[in-house]
DNA sequence: GATTTTTTGATTTACGTACATCAAAATTGG
DNA sequence: CCAATTTTGATGTACGTAAATCAAAAAATC
């Protein structure tokens, strides 16, 4: 049978009430007998029963989600995953709120954590923005006890406690020898459609990408990226305008949003040629293209996975518990037409 | 604030013992007061608390894992993982044994089955052997009260509540897919190592390569399988003697374990030609070869994920909660050497 | 040694549920 | 209508922890 504060207090010889004080951090107790106590916890091997301490506590967990405001199918997913938690919270004892900050503005973001500090959230998931700004609230709100996780897109060199989201170097190193591998020795051009690259996460994976195209497939060579800023329409305009210029375009690189466009514009284009094609993120436009071949492989990232791990780093960090990190790994997924769930 | 059973009783217009029978299935109540009693629990939306729930009543979870005593890095994989898990049996409430079955043996496991039913654990996972008499004795387990859940090896046909694996036949043809992609126009020959054909997992895999590969790749022949019985010098022996007797062999196909055996030998013989090699299970060995280039794709399924679903469901359905199938859904990962954990 | 301060003990209530007991009420059968 | 039976209510204890109160003991200060 598991410890019990009873068998701790027996075993230090003391009472319960010290124990209780040892254990909740309460003033009171001297050095020595602390000591007699913490040996006694260490002795018995006993674990505090988080179970039976949330019931005396009554304790819930107000979260927080910032989301950026994006019309785009990803942010409606995540936005989605999001209630979806928010219908558990009953079970899971959280407490969920969600705040909307404009896209890519770090002084909006600044003053939505700002405006955070005074109520007292137990966990603030965010999708950063990268700023030196950002950067340094975080820090501070980390410093006076506040769990932060970024979601989906990461402030890399701040103090955050957790990022549940993909490597997006690996995601674009891991696209470039898809296709790299796909062409096999053929030579030609690739065009690389973006959201922005104001955006980390797609710096970061055109980096890996041409890395690894530099790298390995010299044969290939990557054209100026298209900025499509996440949109369809502009997404299709673009695409539709370089397939029409060059040639020379073997394979298409999507890392961004507003794949419809996309899509559309390899339909109306590349019925004559062989385009090799990765795009991300798995949504009904992709899902379908993969399927008709237009696309040859999706790299998605887990939007339920990703709100569930920050959720349960959120928790675990509250309580002061460990994390088991291989639970909390969100992987890249590769889809195939084979795999896809 | 969420609903307790006092304000059920309350709202019901009975006492706290009524609602206590109703909850709890005893006898005793009348029909039109189980209903007066039921609604309030619709009305209010009341949940009830497992956590208190449990506590009151001390409940843990006996769990029995029984796995086949095979001697490969996945099963070994597979019990840490288990033994991970036993680690935090305190804070989970489970309380897990496991039980070697001798592997490939219907009749073994059936009298392990057997001998289970009479302790009571609240739930069994399995590396299920596929039979029709563990299928018969699966299907009587359950319709018994017991939840199952297979792990890793699926019972298809079986009433278990759950399979804790990927879908081979889905790995099997991304593989093709892989591996026909990577080859590109060239012609050859293709060579499959598997573990055994009397494995369902390795059967359904090789379904799933064939597939796809007469579909889609009329110009890549496979070879007759290899059955390295997991054994990496048995496979050894195979992948050597293949590759010598047959010029023609431009890509390999590993399903089953053995791996370290099948590395060997490409590299003994391959470093005169350029191979394509898709394996299964990502090891040490595996993640060596793919970073040096001797395997050229992984597919993985991540035996941590397996085993802490299995546990999450199993629990759940003794609970008789629902289960959120997109978090328990295994994934196929990809590896190339880029995206690798 | 007396006083103040700090530390410790003893005890109680609470969280939400489970479960048992016994008495009271309602229903059923004759 | 009475007795037997079923149904319901009232109440208490338990699970393991948190948190509070007040008294008692020990230590520190003068």
């Amino acid at each position: 049978m598991r410890p019990t504060v009873h068998d701790i207090a027996a075993a230090a010889g003391v009472s319960l009430a010290t124990v209780d004080r040892v254990l909740n951090r309460r003033p009171g107790v001297r050095h020595v007998t602390r000591e007699k106590v913490e040996t006694a916890i260490r002795e018995l091997g006993y674990i505090r029963d988080v179970a039976a301490a949330n019931l005396a506590k009554g304790r819930t967990y107000p979260l927080v989600f910032i989301l950026p405001a994006s019309d785009n199918s990803f942010m409606h997913g995540l936005n989605g995953e999001i209630r979806q938690a928010i219908l558990r919270s009953a079970a899971e004892r959280t407490d969920i709120r969600t705040v909307e900050v404009s896209a890519f503005d770090p002084a909006a973001l600044v003053a939505v954590l700002e405006e955070l500090s005074q109520e007292k959230p137990c966990g603030v998931a965010m999708v950063a923005t990268d700023a030196p700004e950002v950067r340094a609230i975080v820090d501070r709100l980390v410093h006076a006890g506040f769990p932060i996780v970024t979601l989906v897109s990461d402030l890399t060199g701040s103090l955050r406690h957790h990022y549940a989201g993909v490597d997006n170097i690996a995601a674009g190193r891991t696209a470039a020898r898809l296709l790299g591998r796909f062409l096999g020795p053929r030579k030609g051009e690739i065009a690389v459609l973006a959201g922005s690259m104001l955006v980390r996460d797609h710096r970061e994976r055109l980096e890996g990408f041409t890395a690894v195209m530099a790298e390995e497939f010299p044969d290939l060579s990557i054209l100026p990226v298209l900025e499509g800023r996440d949109d369809p329409e502009i997404a299709h305009m673009l695409v539709a305008g370089a397939l029409a210029r060059n040639a020379g375009i073997v394979g298409v690189y999507s890392l961004g949003a507003g794949n419809r466009g996309l899509i559309r514009a390899l339909k109306e284009k590349a019925v004559d040629r062989t385009l090799t094609v990765i795009a991300h993120e798995l949504t009904t436009y992709t899902r379908a293209a993969l399927i008709d071949n237009t696309i040859d492989a999706i790299l998605n990232q887990d939007a339920g996975h990703e709100v569930r791990s920050a959720i349960r780093v959120l928790k675990a960090k509250a309580d002061g518990l460990p994390v088991i990190d291989a639970q909390e790994r969100i992987r890249l997924d590769i889809f195939l037409k084979d795999n896809l769930p």
